[in-house]
DNA sequence: GCTAAATGTTGAT
DNA sequence: TCAACCTTTAGCT
């Protein structure tokens, strides 16, 4: 479930894991070989995340950059590790942990000046304690292009994905095709705050909930996850606050969900 | 066992 | 705008 939340999950796990110790890196598919030869043997100093870009900071200064894509997927556990099976890119074993990595789109190592160039070409952030709603606002009032498109542009702002780009909307009631020039500074700051506290829970719970418990089937502990979203894959179903049918689309080459009630054209 | 779809990005047209 | 790529899972037969 690659969003910006899984990855900084991923980030702080890790950091518990494997750092202070030496760490050794393989890649029994073979495609992270060479990287992987790099880093092997060198002590974890720590791990950063910045939107859906994941660091494992080596000592040396060498850093392994992972993005998961779509499909990327990590497993840890205590060791001994067991026999990897099929397509692991990259396994690190630490002083007392595992992990497996499958599936990303990118896993290569990088210079910090490498990484650095990584990061400039991101947004802020809203997992990150230096980011600022001004300066994604800066970047929302300059473009003609829908908010919806906007949101999902690492460029704009970093982190976002297809579920909290629909559920954001919705729970603001604005339309994806809303100019980012038309974006108001009030309104902006308080989807932002909002975002920040449904991130940050995402962070927290490993998965993404933005219903409000109002607006789901009353009951106790885990939500269910048919439960947890507005309108993301939900289309045809009733709206949970006004009944009209959620509607689909495709947006460059994305599903995009919204009410057309909740969040009316522009 | 097969097919389609998926919370993402890049590069070609 | 479209196809390609990375891999798993759900829903069929």
């Amino acid at each position: 479930m690659p969003e910006g939340h899984t990855i900084h999950r991923l980030a702080r796990r890790h950091a518990r894991l494997l750092t202070g110790a030496p760490a050794y890196v393989e890649s029994p598919q073979g495609r992270f070989a060479e990287g992987a030869a790099l880093v092997s043997g060198s002590e974890v100093v720590g791990t950063d995340a910045w939107g859906k870009h994941l660091f494992h900071e080596y000592a040396g200064g060498r850093l392994v950059h992972v993005h998961l894509g779509l499909f990327g997927r990590f497993r840890d556990g205590r060791l001994p590790a067991p026999e990897p099976r099929g397509a692991v890119r990259m396994r690190v074993t630490g002083e007392s942990h595992w992990l497996e990595l499958r599936g990303p789109i990118t896993c290569e190592v990088l210079t910090p000046t490498e990484r650095d160039a990584v990061t400039a070409r991101l947004g802020p952030d809203p997992l990150r304690d230096d980011s600022s709603a001004e300066r994604v606002l800066a970047n929302l009032v300059r473009r003609r292009t829908g908010i919806g498109a906007l949101l999902m542009d690492q460029c704009v702002v970093a982190g976002i994905g297809n579920v909290y780009r629909a559920e954001i909307l919705f729970r603001h009631g604005l339309s994806p095709w809303l100019p980012g020039r038309l974006v108001d500074e009030s309104s902006w700051g308080v989807l932002w705050e909002d975002l920040r506290v449904l991130m940050h829970a995402g962070v927290r719970s490993g998965r993404i909930v933005t219903t409000r418990p109002e607006d789901r089937a009353p009951g106790e502990g885990r939500v269910r996850q048919t439960d947890a979203y507005y309108v993301y894959r939900r289309e045809g179903r009733p709206c949970r606050l006004c009944g009209t049918p959620v509607r689909r689309t495709t947006w460059g080459g994305r599903n995009l969900f919204w009410c057309p009630t909740c969040q009316p054209d522009p």
